[in-house]
DNA sequence: GTCTATACGTCGATAGAC
DNA sequence: GTCTATCGACGTATAGAC
């Protein structure tokens, strides 16, 4: 008698769970952006995602755990063809679309984890990719100068935001960028 | 009679403090630089530095006092002449030389203060002689990219390491990078 | 599944002994 | 001038009630 009324609301168990984290997932994402690890409190996601601390470690286990979740990338693309347009594409999206992802890992990686190493892996695989689009025979440091050179803009526009990079259109930006790219890059090829 | 004896060591009380407080300055420097501002700790500054957490209070009356007097760099200088070369020393220097001071920087400010105050200042400062060594009608934007472009880079070399740009000379970094600022800087002009 | 209560450590800062 | 002792607040993490 009672099973029957009690057996019809099917996703309230291992779905509501999933609706859960990811609204934990989603409030830890913005405030270990906006804060940085350290000053992230566990009750301060809580809060943000309107549930009890408790919760929050009953889920992740451990803040370190909840920001290693928080902190993983979807994956980072690299549009084939001119390798110097290329780059402007990646570059214009992260200095237009929402960072969020994103800047949990450039803060946080500067706050906490010199050791977080499943950021290392992503970091080297994007190097690799920026690596194989560049002809010249130092590709590795014209790669890593490559990618400083884009961390470095993105940082200035969404973290520091102490010049005219943070509040320019992305259109004048990559348009000062191209000759730069265009350079490290290896101008004398990529026509094709 | 005693008082001949007892004006002997003059540099006891108002030197010996300058001393200590070096020694604290020099410790907390070194600890900003590594751990950023939250993790380090008056405990461990005092600790590294070979005095008391309660002397180092005694000294500098706050945490953030501490780091504001850790934080103030010394002179931020562009060399005159052809802007991109002028860049590029620059850049050298902060390849090469003991970039303590500019790391306490570079990571607390990231970590810790959107609101440092002094170092916006300092940069405001920075922003405008760049600017004025470059030409174009878009000077803000261009000095702003270079700055930025320079941040990322320092960062990457000491503080990320992901890339070969941590282990590389300067000398190739330098030449990888002299295009760059000629492009940014205004190739057009800084011949004579 | 969600929340309350709390143990346990560490922090910045203060007061006062030597 | 330097250090010891301690306060009050806040952090993570745990145990257990509902």
């Amino acid at each position: 008698m009672s099973r029957v009324s009690a057996e019809k609301p099917r996703r309230t168990r291992a779905d509501q769970r999933r609706e859960t984290e990811a609204r934990i997932l989603a409030a830890a994402r913005a405030t270990f952006a906006e804060l940085g690890y350290e000053r992230t409190t566990i009750r301060g996601v809580a809060s943000a995602a309107g549930v009890n601390a408790g919760l929050v470690m009953h889920y992740f286990g451990s803040k370190e755990e909840l920001f290693s979740r928080a902190a993983r990338l979807p994956e980072d693309d690299l549009p084939a063809g001119h390798p110097a347009e290329a780059l402007l594409t990646s570059l214009r999206r992260r200095l237009d679309d929402e960072p969020v992802a994103s800047l949990v890992v450039l803060r946080s990686v500067l706050t906490h984890a010199e050791a977080s190493g499943e950021f290392r892996v992503a970091a080297a695989a994007w190097l690799d990719r920026i690596g194989a689009a560049v002809p010249a025979g130092d590709a590795a440091l014209r790669a890593g100068l490559i990618s400083s050179i884009i961390t470095g803009v993105v940082i200035e526009r969404h973290l520091l935001k102490l010049s005219a990079v943070a509040d320019a259109s992305a259109d004048d930006i990559v348009a000062l960028m191209r000759p730069v790219f265009e350079s490290l890059a290896g101008e004398g090829r990529g026509t094709g």
